[in-house]
DNA sequence: TTCTTATCTTGACATTAGCAAGATAGATCC
DNA sequence: GGATCTATCTTGCTAATGTCAAGATAAGAA
């Protein structure tokens, strides 16, 4: 151990041993705290304890690590969706727990969701964030199906063809995912302040509500 | 006109003349060729031929100028809608308009709209973006009144009271504004890639037709 | 004319992303 | 065991940014 040199970490060794999970873990932190804004590669590395440019060998550049991210962001959308989803004992009540699920992260991690929905931000053809995503999709494509009657798709189905097996039913889940989508984004960027706070809940419940039953219906003509 | 000085724009006096718009104008340049990570206020001033900290005095800061782009934003917007639902010559037509409109918008001006709903960037309580996006608010509103069979609110009467009157509604707007906001904020941020790009049109009209025919029965119970 | 005020410039500082070159240490091979 | 290889991390640099403070300029008021 020479003395002579200055690690940015003496306690820590050259090599970190986990320093790309660290500078998530860091990331994570920063955009909690200080959001997108104060979201660098500089802070992130002296968080981790290392030097300014030690992410660029994990993540290449800032946009490989919001890539890197976001997908993480899908995969906790995806586990709380299945966590409420799995609670739910009908169909009313499955929509309206995929919804809550849906608007209760993006309430709960603001910059996981915007970052998500920043294709402007990320390599949105990663490997990665395509089969986060992907994932995140097929579930709430499934709630959809259910609430039609229809079967479930597991994820081997979705990978292999899922696009053939839902093709009758994609304006439905294009429809049942704008409604989620729409509500958790308006509420998240503060559009619906002329709703009071605590009514927030019950018009959650009551949108949702009147969509599945829509859902549940056969569609009109065209 | 000494010859020693040489000003940015040696065609252009000391005063400017109109610097505000002319760095509103070259916000707007910039967004569209470089989208948010080009905008910079020093690349603005640029554009307008002024020193990097002319912006300064017109809108304090980047968060400052932000909002006044966003505001335009919203103004524009709401434009875009109106002329669509005057075109419009029954209420399926309408809505369909007004989702087409919204959806047009977003994907016409990307960066606008990002801003627009990014409340992190702006100060979403300044006045001339809440008055813009009030009235945003309005013309939607005023949809969904009119699928319900109800009057429509001036500018006036929204103003002074506007959330008494549609307090009974406001689930009805919601579901209306979530499922047209979805729809074009998960269009523009490429969640919707699975749908092949020459069927999006048929989807539009399918899936706001059924929303609007929703919107027209009578709420079921809860 | 002189003063006042809004407008714009200059120069500086702290900060960032990204690059290039070098240092370190763990792993592999002989 | 020792030499080499390679992934990992550091240092130092450049160009760029937002913001501030101080000064310069012009337009209008007094």
């Amino acid at each position: 151990m020479p003395a002579k040199r200055e690690l940015h970490n003496p306690k820590a060794s050259y090599h970190h041993g986990d320093l790309r999970q660290a500078l998530l873990d860091a990331g994570d932190g920063v955009l909690q705290e200080q959001g997108l804004k104060g979201f660098t590669l500089r802070e992130c590395a002296r968080r981790a304890g290392v030097s300014h440019a030690a992410p660029k060998h994990h993540f290449g550049d800032v946009t490989g690590f919001l890539t890197e991210i976001a997908a993480l962001g899908f995969m906790r959308l995806s586990a709380a969706l299945e966590l409420e989803i799995a609670g739910a004992t009908n169909l009313d009540e499955e929509f309206i727990a995929t919804t809550r699920a849906y608007v209760d992260f993006a309430e709960a991690h603001p910059e996981h969701f915007r970052i998500m929905f920043r294709c402007d931000l990320l390599d949105d053809q990663a490997p990665n964030i395509r089969q986060a995503a992907g994932e995140t999709f097929r579930l709430l494509t499934n709630v959809i199906l259910r609430q039609r009657g229809e079967p479930s798709l597991s994820a081997s189905e979705y990978a292999s063809g899922g696009e053939v097996i839902f093709v009758n039913v994609i304006h439905d889940i294009v429809i049942g995912w704008s409604h989620i989508h729409g509500l958790a984004h308006l509420k998240l960027e503060r559009q619906l302040t002329m709703v009071p706070e605590d009514m927030h809940e019950a018009l959650l419940v009551k949108a949702s509500r009147r969509l599945a039953t829509m859902l549940r219906q056969e569609a009109g003509n065209t």
